[in-house]
DNA sequence: ATGAAAGCGCTAACAA
DNA sequence: TTGTTAGCGCTTTCAT
C-alpha cells in the first residue's frame, strides 16, 4: 500500500496538519522540512489526489467534452487546452461524443458524477439544459467554437463570418460570378455564420444569391464528396466554391479528383482548415485557416481564470479570434486572364 | 450543494447501507426502492465518485499517455480506446507528453498522483522506470504500439515488419530494383521493425542493400521533406519509396510536389496510413494502412480484462495485428510496362 | 434486508 | 509554527 501522510508523521514524530501544511506550500520550521522530505522520499510517500479531492471538494481536473476527438481541429484546440490545464495542475478528462447528442448529455453526466472542477466543451447538440447543471453546481463552463442558445457562458468563438466573407470576396476578386458554397448543417451556429459570411458577400457585389449555389454538407468527408457532386450537376456554369470546413475540403477534392475535373482550369476552390494538406495537394489549396492553438489557449486561460476568481456569476467574456489565409494556386484568377488577353490584342 | 446519500437516508428513513446496496446493485425490498428512487429524483443526488474512489481505492479512471493527440494515428486509436473505457463506467485522463521524454516521465507521474487504476499508453521515451512505478502499485499496464525494454506487460502491437516487408514486395513485383526507405528515428520500436522488413524484402530478392538507399527521418512533417529531398539527392537512378508513417508520406509527397517530380512517372511511391489523404492525393496514393481502431479497441479490452481479474501477474497478452494495404496509382508497373512493349513489337 | 459504526487520506478550524 | 480533532461522502463489516 502507498504510504499516507500518517506514516509520514508518524516516522518525522510530527503532526497531521504540519505534514500537510508542508504539503500545501505552509511555513514549517527548517529542520522539520528537512525530516519531512526525508520521510517522503525514504517512504515514496505521493499525495493521493482522490482524498484530498473530497476534502476540498475540488479535484483539480476538468471535463473536456468534443464532438469528434479524431478530427484535426479538435484534435488541435484539445492539444493546446490539455497543456496549459496540466502546466497549472489540472487533469483534463477528455470524452468524445461522436457528434452525437445523446452521447453528449450522457458525457456530461459522467463528468457531473466525477466531479470535475469546470467543463470546457465544443458543443454538438443542444445540450443547453444539460450544460445548466454545471453552472447550477457553480462550475464554470467555457464553450469553444459554438455557442449554445440561452446559455449565458465563456466562449472562444472565431470570426467564421468575416472569413468566409473574406474568402468569397478574394473570389469576387478573381473575376467569379457562379460561386458556390459547401455549407454545413442548417443547426450548427458555424455553418450559419459561415453562409451568412457568404451571402453577405455577394449581396455587397450585387451578385444574385442562388439557391442551387448553396448546397449543405455535414463536415463529413463524405458529405463533402456528395456536396460537391451535387454542386457540380445542378450548375454547369459554376466556376469556385468555398467548401466550408476541412473534412468537406478533403471530400469536395476526392471528389473532383474522382471526376476528373481540373483545379483551377476548370473550377476554382477554396477549402478550410490544414494547411499542411493544402500543401500536399495538387495544385497546393487556398484555405481559411483557424487559430486553434490559440482558441485551445484561450479558452483553458478561462477556465482557470474562473476556477481562480471562484465565481461563475459576473459578465462572460465572449471571444472572437481572427482567421487567417493562406494562398495556393486553387484559384483561378479570370481578372487578370484577361488583362493579359487585352493586352495581347 | 449536491444532495449525499446521508440526505437520501434522511428523506426516506432508511439507513445508509441501504441506500449504499440500492447504489450498488443490492438487494431492496421493494417498497425502500420506489422510495429511494422517488428521493433520489427529487434531490437531484448524484454519486461522488471521488468519495467512493477514496473509500473503494478504485477510482475507475484509466491514465491514456501519448505522444501527441494532434496525430492522426494516436487519435484514432484514443478515440475508440476512450469508447470502451467509458461504455464501462472508466474515465479517460488523457496526457500529451509531445514525444518528449521527459514531459512523458511528467505526467506518468501525475496520473500516479491521480490515482487511476491503470494506464494505457503509446511510449515515447525510455521510460521504463517510470511505468515500473504502476506495475509495483499492482496496476495494469497496457502498451499501444511499441514496447518499452525490459518491461514485461501487455501490449497490442501491429505487424510492422511484414507490413513494409509486403509493401517493398509489391514494388519489387512491379520490377523497381532502386528502392529507397525512409525510415524513423533509430530508437524506435516500430522505425526499428520497418525498416528490418525493408532490409529482408531486398535480401530476399537478391537486391543489393545501399545506405544511399536507407535515410532516415524523425516521423514529423518536416522530417518527410528533408528525408525525400536528400534521398532524391543521394541517388539519381532512384525509381521508388517506401515512407514509414503518415506525418513524413505528407511530407515527402509535399517535397515532391515543390520539386516538380511526378509520381508514379519520375517516382513510385508507397506511403503509410490515412486512407482519405491518400484518396485525395493526385495520383491516389497505395498505402499500408495500419487497424487504428482495432488497436485501440483491443488494448482497452485488454485493461478492462486485468482491471476484472484483479491482478498484474501472470502471462502477458502481446497481440500483434495486421496490417492492410490500400492500392492506388503511385506506383509505376516497369514489369507491365515492358511486357506491353515486347507485344507490340 | 437493514442499520450502526468505522474508516479511506486528506484539509481546516481551532487551540496551544 | 505545530498538534488535535472533526469530517468530506462513501463502502463495508458486523449485528440485528
Amino acid at each position: 500500500m502507498a504510504a499516507t501522510i500518517k506514516d509520514i508523521a508518524k516516522a518525522t514524530g510530527l503532526g497531521l496538519a504540519t505534514i500537510s501544511s508542508y504539503l500545501n506550500g505552509g511555513n514549517v520550521r527548517e529542520k522539520n522540512r528537512i525530516r519531512i522530505e526525508q520521510a517522503i522520499e525514504e517512504l515514496h510517500f505521493e499525495v493521493n489526489e482522490v482524498a484530498r479531492g473530497l476534502k476540498t471538494n475540488r479535484t483539480r481536473s476538468i471535463g473536456i467534452l468534443i464532438p469528434e476527438l479524431n478530427n484535426i481541429f479538435c484534435a488541435e484546440i484539445i492539444t493546446e487546452a490539455e497543456e496549459v490545464l496540466r502546466r497549472q495542475g489540472y487533469a483534463a478528462m477528455i470524452c468524445d461524443c461522436r457528434t452525437d447528442a445523446h452521447r453528449e448529455k450522457e458525457a456530461i453526466d459522467f463528468l457531473l458524477h466525477r466531479r470535475v472542477d469546470g467543463l470546457l466543451m465544443i458543443p454538438s447538440g443542444e445540450t443547453g439544459a444539460s450544460v445548466q447543471r454545471f453552472l447550477r453546481a457553480k462550475k464554470p463552463v467555457v464553450l469553444i467554437d459554438r455557442k449554445i442558445r440561452n446559455l449565458d457562458c465563456d466562449c472562444v468563438l472565431v470570426d467564421n463570418k468575416g472569413a468566409v466573407k473574406d474568402a468569397v470576396n478574394r473570389l469576387i476578386t478573381a473575376g467569379h460570378r457562379e460561386i458556390g458554397i459547401i455549407a454545413g448543417p442548417e443547426e450548427m451556429y458555424t455553418a450559419q455564420e459561415r453562409l451568412y459570411g457568404y451571402e453577405q458577400a455577394l449581396a455587397k457585389a450585387r451578385i444574385p444569391i442562388r439557391d442551387s449555389l448553396m448546397v449543405r454538407g455535414d463536415y463529413t468527408i463524405r458529405g463533402g464528396m456528395k456536396a460537391m457532386r451535387e454542386l457540380i450537376q445542378k450548375n454547369t456554369d459554376l466556376s469556385a466554391v468555398l467548401v466550408s470546413n476541412y473534412e468537406m475540403t478533403l471530400g469536395s477534392v476526392i471528389e473532383l479528383h474522382e471526376l476528373g475535373v481540373q483545379i483551377p482550369e476548370e473550377l476554382s476552390l477554396i477549402g478550410f482548415d490544414n494547411v499542411e494538406f493544402a500543401r500536399a495537394s495538387t495544385p497546393r489549396l487556398s484555405i481559411v485557416t483557424q487559430p486553434t492553438k490559440e482558441i485551445g489557449k484561450k479558452a483553458a486561460e478561462l477556465m482557470l481564470l474562473r476556477l481562480q476568481e471562484d465565481t461563475v456569476s459576473g459578465k462572460k467574456q465572449k471571444l472572437r479570434l481572427k482567421t487567417g489565409f493562406v494562398e495556393g494556386n486553387s484559384v483561378r484568377d479570370i481578372k487578370r486572364e484577361e488583362s493579359l488577353e487585352r493586352t495581347k490584342e
